[in-house]
DNA sequence: TGTACATCAGTGAACGCGCGTTCACTGATGTAC
DNA sequence: TGTACATCAGTGAACGCGCGTTCACTGATGTAC
């Protein structure tokens, strides 16, 4: 062993300060997987979390909101690198395709609940509203557009391969997107609530018109 | 005139204290109409709005979580009713029936989007694990189950009339359901998406199998 | 009809807390000479 | 190789704020006699 307290932080190297950076976002989301709701990421408890003081946080971000933002930020990013996974685990099938990458939309959010929750929580949309020094306006109005895309261009090829009814994959796609995120979100809280096995099948189904 | 200061609020006479309950849930079902967050609706918030003293507030509720816990009781009440009335404005097929429930159920979220958050929010879940003081557990278990059920029964008049080719009426009224809570959740927070005017169609009869 | 009094609706001051944010700072480390 | 120094990563104390909640209370009003 090098060190015996292990447990404390070890301050970053000279010139490697933005390592930080990316140790709050994580703090963050790892919050959030355990549990916590948006509100409860306050900024000293991002700070207790990574092991640093609460002041430190500002060299980093230019406030509360920036962090939630940038948390938001990768989360859609993760989940794009999770559906086009999905979609390269390539099937023989275009509607197979689709199925994969909705199963792994489902999958994303039902296993990470509060953080998916973020995503469409409108925390950003309420910080956009506030301060123009976050991330740059388009960039937040596109957040997600990756992932969507991807539902649009698997209905196309099922479209073409004729698997699928749609006749405006745009539309149908989104209705689909609306479909799943319904289920996605709505789960986590009804765990009364005796959802059948196929329900995500029905909304894929229905929606997709396969 | 009798009174020339009329914003003063008038003590209730005697006997009518419970009054003041009604003026809370109000207040803060009228402060999420008006945009406020769920963790803005803060007791001292809603104390003001009511034109009252905090402390005046723990005559009726036990504490912050049960004023929100009875504005989202009185949402799902509003709610059934709001379905209620468009199911009995009974149109001629059970098609078109189902189809006026589901124009009310998103009508009523897109109009309130703040109220209709909180009634899946999960906060009554979190506070149904916190305190067994506030109201009932199985009533809470329950909320909400008065509007689903009036999707399943419209539903099960349309297979019978053989305008939805649905086989498990139970199964598919719950993912028409979520398919409408993903519309009406996400809708609010995605003002820069290209939303086509029938996506509403679309979940509806996609997912009923009209 | 008059009055004492119990009850009811609601108040004002105070508490401790965690929050976001600011400020002036410290101490380790790489670099120039 | 040695040393002065600028820079960088991060700190500790403090601020004012709004919060939920508690406490002892006030004053109007209906009722019993």
């Amino acid at each position: 062993m090098t060190t015996s307290t292990a447990d404390q932080r070890a301050r970053n190297r000279r010139g490697e300060g933005t390592r930080l950076r990316e140790e709050i976002v994580q703090a963050a989301a790892a919050m959030l997987d355990e549990g916590a709701t948006e509100d409860g990421i306050t900024l000293r408890a991002v700070a207790r979390r990574v092991g640093v003081a609460a002041p430190s946080i500002y060299a980093h971000f230019v406030d509360r909101d920036a962090i939630l933002l940038e948390v938001v930020r990768a989360a859609f990013d993760e989940l794009s690198v999770h559906l086009s996974t999905a979609k390269a685990r390539g099937t023989e099938s275009a509607a197979d395709e689709l199925r994969a990458i909705c199963d792994a939309y489902l999958s994303f959010a039902l296993e990470r609940p509060q953080r998916y929750r973020i995503l469409f929580g409108g925390t950003w949309d309420a910080s956009r509203a506030k301060s123009s020094a976050s991330v740059g306006d388009d960039a937040v109005a596109t957040l997600g557009q990756d992932a969507f895309n991807l539902f649009v261009s698997a209905l196309d090829r099922c479209a073409a391969e004729g698997s699928s009814a749609s006749t405006n994959t745009f539309a149908d796609a989104a209705a689909l997107w609306a479909g799943l995120h319904g289920y996605a979100s709505v789960r986590p809280v009804t765990k009364e609530f005796p959802w059948p096995d196929d329900v995500a099948q029905r909304i894929v189904t229905g929606l997709a018109k396969l």
